[in-house]
RNA sequence: GGUGGAGUGGCCGAGAGGCGAGGCACAGGACUGCAAAUCCUGCUACACGGGUUCAAAUCCCGUCUCCACCUCCA
């Protein structure tokens, strides 16, 4: 049996994956800034790492998932200060629509979800190791700076040469402050009218990049296995978190994976082009289980083209999946136990190739849909549980109590009004009445009820509201 | 300018030297009172130009196009 691969940003290449602890892993994701409604991109992210996290359990280590919520920047106090309203309570609304659409996609929760401002205290320690390694400054507007070129090493794992990098205006205007254009802040000194900490430096509040390395070192220490983000984040985020942690002394993250955009007309999603798909627009047009299925259908290192087609036919398609599934259920009489057949023990080692496991559900749901027809029990049963397997790691479980909608409790209901139709339908087909017969079909479907009928009788479902 | 990524059939999307990934759509067929669902069959593609090789979508050289990052970003 194959054994988990991982790529990894910094070499730029697949490895073996060797954690740090055997038995354990460690992982620390960036992430959301809270200071927007999330759409599609950022849930992929977590998504995707929600994925790695199954995979990593599944396969026996004990996982500690550290993401964090970034609850102080500068979008975040600019933002509250336009509304009218406190900085911290703009970051608590969108922290609680982050969780809300986590769950609604049934990413788990974190071991741990620290905020930037509950670990203040936590990155004092860097920056006192850092100064006192002479690796940062304290410069006359109160800021302190990480010097770049005192480092033994930068830009590792972008590739890229200090000298390459363009200087952006905001540098060449606090120049001044700066002994360097590349030196970035760790710290930012106290704005009237703004939050801020006290520090031997004098008191302000947390640059960007300096939460992450505090709350890594908090939570999983010097050295993790891990490091997960997006695309964008490579430069400058992860370099100077690389940065700091290096310079205080700690070797840092082992791994470093980078999940690829979700993109809109060709372009990345963003607020400032105006193509965000907000989750809460798409979770009217589909369920939470569907719009998993499509998010995670693509690898994580690959670009994702957004259309409302390939997510109605992704939809399409996982209905037809958890119709087996259903099926299968019922002439068993209980759910399939979720199995991993090598292939697909194969698919997800060799750095979680999610596209190899659709086909093979595909291949899967052929099997088990001629198992079906055939009254074939065994055949149904294996091809069932591998897929119920596959989709347990890919988070779209469709026995998951995760995605229980609230109208299960009505089901029973339902099911018995239905079935007293069905029986009135079936009547009339066996008078061979079939105008009558007809119209109950037609009746029920214009109800969002659709009927198949099936060598073991009729069977119902229900389409979602909008789609009709 | 620097650093990366991508271009695969009508559409989506894997693969990374040699047995047609897969899905959707479409066409034909089986089943059905008719549908739906399901199954079977068909649709044989790798941006362009060279090269290496017995063999290239895959390796090499060149070209074109698109995307991302270069201190807001998942």
């Amino acid at each position: 049996m194959s054994s988990l691969a991982l790529y990894n940003t910094l070499t730029r290449q697949s490895h073996p994956f060797v954690p740090i602890k055997s038995g354990e892993v460690s992982i620390y994701l960036c992430g959301a800034t809270v200071q927007g409604s999330p759409h599609i991109g950022h849930i992929r992210s977590g998504l995707n790492f929600d994925i790695l996290r199954r995979w990593l359990t599944k396969s026996g280590y004990t996982v500690t998932f550290i993401r964090n919520v970034t609850d102080i920047d500068d979008k975040i106090l600019q933002k509250a200060a336009i509304e009218g309203t406190p900085w911290w309570a703009l970051a608590a609304k969108y922290e609680r629509e982050f969780s809300q659409a986590y769950a609604a996609l049934n990413v788990l929760a974190p071991t741990y979800e620290p905020r930037a401002t509950g670990h203040i205290t936590q990155m004092i320690e860097p920056m006192a190791r850092l100064m006192e390694k002479g690796l940062a400054y304290s410069a006359s507007n109160g800021d302190v700076y990480l010097e770049v070129s005192k480092l033994d090493s930068y830009l590792t794992l972008s590739h890229q040469k200090v000298e390459d990098l363009q200087s952006s205006t905001e540098d060449v205007r606090s120049e001044s402050y700066k002994r360097d254009p590349h030196d970035f802040a760790l710290w930012k000194s106290a704005k009237e009218g703004e939050p801020s900490w006290p520090t031997p430096w004098g008191s302000g509040r947390p640059g960007w990049h300096l939460e992450c390395s505090a709350m890594i070192y908090a939570y999983l220490g010097e050295a993790f296995d891990i490091h997960g983000g997006g695309l964008d984040l490579i430069f400058p985020h992860h370099e100077n978190e690389i940065a700091q942690s290096h310079g205080a002394g700690w070797p840092f993250a082992n791994v470093w994976m980078h999940n690829a955009w979700v993109t809109a007309s060709g372009e990345k999603m963003s607020k400032s082009l105006g193509n965000s798909l907000l989750v809460s627009t798409l979770l009217k047009k589909v369920r939470g289980i569907e719009l998993r299925w499509y998010l995670g259908s693509a690898h994580y290192r690959s670009m994702m083209e957004f259309s409302q087609e390939a997510l109605d036919d992704s939809s399409t398609a996982f209905r037809r999946i958890e119709s087996f599934l259903f099926r299968a259920t019922e002439i068993l009489g209980k759910p399939p136990t979720p199995t991993f057949a090598p292939q697909f023990v194969d698919a997800m080692n060799d750095d979680l190739a999610v596209p190899l496991v659709l086909a093979q559900i595909a291949e899967n749901l052929r099997i088990g849909n001629i198992a079906l027809t055939n009254n074939d029990d065994k055949a149904i049963s294996v091809a069932a549980n591998e897929i119920r397997g596959a989709l347990e790691i890919l988070g779209c479980d469709p026995f998951d109590p995760a995605f229980a909608s609230s109208a299960a409790d009505l089901a029973p209901t339902l099911d018995g009004v239905i079935a007293l139709a069905l029986e009135q339908r079936n009547a009339a087909r066996a008078r061979k009445d079939f105008a009558a017969s007809d119209a109950i079909r037609d009746g029920l479907s214009d109800l969002g009820v659709s009927i198949e009928d099936t060598p073991q009788g009729p069977r119902w479902s229900i389409t979602p509201m909008e789609k009709r």
